[in-house]
DNA sequence: AGGAAACCTCGGCCGC
DNA sequence: TGCGGCCGAGGTTTCC
């Protein structure tokens, strides 16, 4: 699921759900998703007594924030949040439940496996671990065209690849990079280098834009993507490239087209975005 | 630096 | 219509 306006959305919802509860227990159902502290009954331990204090976004990434630790949480393709009573069935695919002390349970499920949870102690989250080479907020007001044209000057590589490198700017994912890149008119092959100032301008209001009105639509649920609360994003019907092969483009009516980029699957129109 | 493969499971599609 | 098999999926890391 989950790029920027997800992982936002998902905050935002689980910060009314679950914020101010105490976690009483932890059970760990597969045990790969831990990854910091290695041992996943340290892991249990430590977060037993804890309060969720607060729960914000970083990148892609989800941090709980308790009394001593932090815990940061990764839900890569799949991974998805949801709260329940102690005695609502457990559906398949839960691989941890933090079981509060009023009776609730923020549990954690992922067809994947592919999420990953990280325990730090307050501070140290963002010095070590996942947390310690990310690039830019791209909704910051740090954000800004002169930024995004320092982090493309001199580069050789496809612009669509280093847009998805979480250590220049963060985020970004494969659908909004697409659907960014064909606002901004730009092939997703061109050398990030290459970029003339007016792209770089266009690119930069592309991704801001873009960025904002998914998350004002709660994100884009394409396959499994929901919020905290179990709610689908209605951004989907808003995507202009991202899914939409052999349909026609919205401000040509050529067809759009899909192939491959870096690995990615990547849709363009091949009118509007040329080499 | 850049590309491919790997980590997993599931659903969709193709062909018989 | 039914089933087996291949392909690909929103992310990131690791290994050439």
């Amino acid at each position: 699921m989950p790029e920027l306006p997800e992982v936002e959305t998902v905050v935002r919802t689980l910060r009314g759900l679950v914020m101010g509860k105490t976690i009483e227990r932890v059970s760990v159902h597969l045990a790969r998703i831990v990854r910091q502290p290695d041992d996943v009954e340290a892991f249990k331990s430590l977060l037993v007594g804890q309060t969720i204090q607060d729960i914000q976004r970083r990148a892609k990434f989800i941090q709980f924030f308790l009394n001593e630790d932090v815990l940061v949480s990764h839900l890569r393709m799949e991974g998805r949040y949801g709260v329940y009573q102690a005695d609502d069935p457990v559906e398949k695919h839960t691989h941890v439940v933090f079981h509060f002390t009023d009776g609730t349970e923020l549990r954690y499920r992922d067809v994947r496996q592919f999420g990953t949870m990280d325990l730090f102690p307050k501070g140290k989250e963002t010095t070590v671990g996942p947390l310690a080479k990310l690039g830019v907020e791209p909704l910051d007001k740090s954000f800004t065209p002169e930024v995004l044209g320092k982090l493309l000057k001199g580069r050789s590589t496809k612009i669509k690849p280093l847009l998805l490198n979480q250590e220049c700017i963060v985020g970004l994912g494969n659908i909004y990079v697409d659907e960014s890149l064909f606002k901004a008119g730009i092939h997703p092959e061109k050398p990030a280098g290459k970029l003339t100032d007016k792209e770089v301008n266009r690119l930069h209001e592309s991704i801001v834009s873009t960025l904002q009105e998914a998350v004002e639509q709660g994100g884009s649920s394409i396959k499994s993507y929901v919020n905290g609360q179990g709610e689908m994003g209605m951004f989907q019907q808003s995507l202009l490239v991202y899914g939409r092969k052999d349909e026609a483009c919205t401000k040509c009516g050529t067809e759009i087209i899909r192939f491959v980029v870096g690995g990615r699957g990547t849709h363009i129109c091949p009118d509007c975005q040329k080499l």
